[in-house]
DNA sequence: GCAAAAGTGTTGTAACTACACCCATGT
DNA sequence: ACATGGGTGTAGTTACAACACTTTTGC
């Protein structure tokens, strides 16, 4: 006999912004239960809707977000997570280059905003629960899959890899043998044009990542290892 | 509006004979849709229960088993995914060591049975899918944690877990440089027994995984590699 | 004594870590 | 000229891959 349950979906959409560091976006709840407080943007699933779709849409509509990387994180079950009563959530992990959207409040929010991930207000329900899930896979994926560069702007100065991946796993890393693994891949390609300098220093070189060079790397059966010793 | 829909849970579960083989649990369906069909353990989730709670109650209910290793694998959430309409499954993957449990046929189903990995029968859903993204998942996650060791007996032969890593990984391995590779680590307790003679051959010494010393690496930061390359 | 499975060491090579100084630009 | 961030090479060490023969048992 079987009887039906409420089904949502929650987004933990991450993005790195230009002052270089990593961003989560949240929305501010316009209803209750927690209303004014902050949570991941999210929603219920609709009838003969597939999930994933129910993401996408809800983020469009809370936010105006449409994300390029989106993968399914884990399923929270706890009959206790939602007051209103058991309510299952599938969550989802977004990655995004912030600098392609403008952030728009939809209409069950009044505010949605980037939040640094190292210091965010409290959240409604599980979702600080979810959020750490989400930046440990993350963290963990990173390591063996190009996806940070789903992070940054298409065109980026090395740096901006560098600081993520320290951000990431959360030690510094030696800058020289960081370059020099991932140059041996051959996933960069380095475009002749330098960074407009920002304030003093050297101008960096740019560059792309290569996408269609990993693939095949990949499909030659080449594991990617992204992962690095701490600096002492 | 949040509209409620049908959840269930599905499980694949993993067994390592003695015969040497990874086999799947599969029951054959009482009902329709799908009667007389070979299908994974499963069924809806129940009013305020945990659906990790539901998974094991399915798995007691429909065979007799009570697994010691269970993870969430991934929610499939295809609306035509089941004839009857929008029903959205939480699969989860299941390891266990076939001695323990005898198999029991439950209620709902007619029948309840291991199938090897290599010869499976049609499947009713979409749970050949479900399956192959765990068979993908648990060669993945081999590699980086010991849950290999799930799947054996207590007391094992080495050429057992040589055996299984050779099915997960889909290739021969060079049994010197694997065996080096794990007594290193050191999380095999080399115990002072031999196998009974099977056949013909050398009997085997017997080891025992142990879990203390696996977790005492683990937190000290240390990253356990069990792939291994493909011998030519 | 032969078939079947278990057990074991060495050597060359490739990959990684550690480490510090010069360069280009803005102010 | 100085502050800021960008860019680079080498040497010692370690970890890995490749590889084949001997041992113990049952029949």
């Amino acid at each position: 006999m079987p009887i039906p349950i409420l089904l949502t979906v929650d987004a933990v959409v991450f993005g790195y912004t230009p002052q270089r560091d990593l961003h989560v976006l949240l929305i501010q709840r316009g209803h209750d239960p927690f209303a004014g407080h902050w949570a991941l943007p999210g929603g219920f699933v609709l009838p003969n809707e597939h999930i994933e779709h129910a993401v996408r849409r809800e983020l469009k509509e809370e936010a105006g977000i449409e994300p390029d990387y989106l993968e399914q994180l884990y399923t929270f079950g706890n009959p206790n997570r939602d007051p209103r009563g058991q309510v299952v959530s599938v969550a989802y992990y977004v990655l995004v280059k912030p600098s392609k959207f403008t952030l728009t409040a939809g209409t069950d929010a009044t505010d949605a905003q980037w939040w640094p991930i190292a210091d965010l207000p409290p959240l409604a329900f599980d979702h600080a629960e979810i959020l750490q899930v989400a930046f440990n896979r993350l963290s963990a994926k990173v390591t063996y899959e190009p996806i940070g560069f789903e992070l940054l702007d298409e065109k980026f100065p090395f740096s901006h890899l560098e600081h993520l991946y320290t951000t990431l796993l959360r030690h510094s890393i030696d800058r020289r043998n960081f370059r020099k693994k991932i140059m041996q891949f051959g996933i960069l390609e380095s475009l002749n044009e330098k960074s407009a300098p920002s304030g003093s220093g050297r101008p960096a070189a740019l560059f792309r990542f290569n996408r269609a060079r990993y693939f095949e790397l990949k499909n030659s059966g080449f594991a990617l290892d992204l992962s690095t010793p701490a600096v002492k």
